[in-house]
DNA sequence: GTGTAAATTGACGCCATGTCAAGTAAAAAT
DNA sequence: ATTTTTACTTGACATGGCGTCAATTTACAC
């Protein structure tokens, strides 16, 4: 099997991802991880020295798995402002699924942790950067509607991608993926742009 | 002092409620509770019986001290659809400042704690309501975006307005209470409706 | 004064994180 | 071949909240 193949520190990094999304990010306790990847507790300790680290580890690692960053990179080339809108929130409203449980355990330790919180600040800013290209994108294409400043319009937007938004449409309200993606589209799409149709 | 004569429990409510505004619902301990109330951490318990039923009373306590509910039914003889989300959106904007720390502490909680999630959801209800009464005005008024279905309407202006939201513009973003609700308002007119001039 | 309700005091169990010290097993170095 | 190093195990223990229990004390009522 791969798995046993791996060396002991990236099998911990598998196995607490993928008991984070298995229970959502809630009661992942370090036995458990411990017990999932064939070692000892203390052997969780050895390689990341706490609870915080192994949780910033597996964020790190996570992020080199998915791939986010490459993803929203494959927009450098779009021309149009509403196609850089749509393309950007089918790739986050697919990204979003695979990482919710590392996310949530990640904003909700943040509030105590500050090493966590700047270490899920660091991964918000592709996203920062993906609702500010998008907005520039509006204002070169000319169509962000009047009302809206540059900056409110980029917090406006990254916030209504947030992914405790995502958390209340789909699992509160029950919306699919494909419903979260199109309907996050046509409410972003009025809110900022004057439709020219 | 008005506070001392008060009886054990209220006392109790009040310093919870101050301590979780205080602390923005982070890291409040019964024995923290106890002796701001003056009183044993015990006490605490006979009264309460649990951390939990204590967060659900002093949410009770809150709202009935806040009277949201009250609050919002000011809006019920207002004739403009328009103004119905104005009006909506000034209200609850400077609500949530005053309840902010004991709500933080409720969204957290409730991911472990069934009876915290069921009392949380109920004193959503009044702003998902709230919600539905302003779709249904732009309904009538024939001034909903087409594209919309009611439900999913109703449900994306809900999510928009989820104290999350609020948090992630005003705390993370500095916004200051106005900006919050005058930008709000623009998101939202544009996200919904159809503008007349 | 005796009874009762409200609260105090202090001890204890539980559970997760984190720490410590001693031991083991296999690969690497000499 | 023997030592050393590396990686890990084992088990015990400290800490800090929550929650529980039992034995008082305080205060007021009758």
């Amino acid at each position: 099997m791969s798995s046993k193949n791996k060396d002991t520190r990236t099998r911990i990094l598998e196995v607490t991802w993928h008991l984070m999304e298995q229970q959502r990010g809630q009661g992942v306790r370090l036995a458990d991880v411990a017990a999932a990847a064939g070692v000892s507790r203390q052997a969780v300790y050895l390689h990341f020295g706490s609870r915080t680290e192994l949780m910033i580890a597996t964020t790190a690692y996570v992020d080199e798995v998915k791939g986010l960053n490459d993803r929203l990179q494959q927009l450098q080339n779009i021309t149009s402002a509403h196609e850089l809108l749509e393309k950007s929130i089918t790739i986050w409203g697919n990204y979003i699924p695979e990482i919710y449980g590392l996310a949530k355990a990640m904003l909700s330790t943040r509030e105590t942790d500050e090493a966590i919180a700047a270490a899920w600040d660091k991964q918000m800013d592709c996203l920062r950067n993906a609702c500010q290209d998008i907005i520039d994108a509006f204002i070169r294409e000319e169509i962000l509607t009047p009302e809206w400043t540059r900056s409110k319009a980029i917090e406006m937007l990254w916030t209504a991608l947030s992914i405790q938004n995502w958390e209340q449409l789909t699992i509160e309200c029950g919306w699919s993926t494909s419903q979260y993606i199109e309907w996050m589209k046509t409410f972003l799409k009025h809110a900022f742009t004057k439709l020219e149709n």
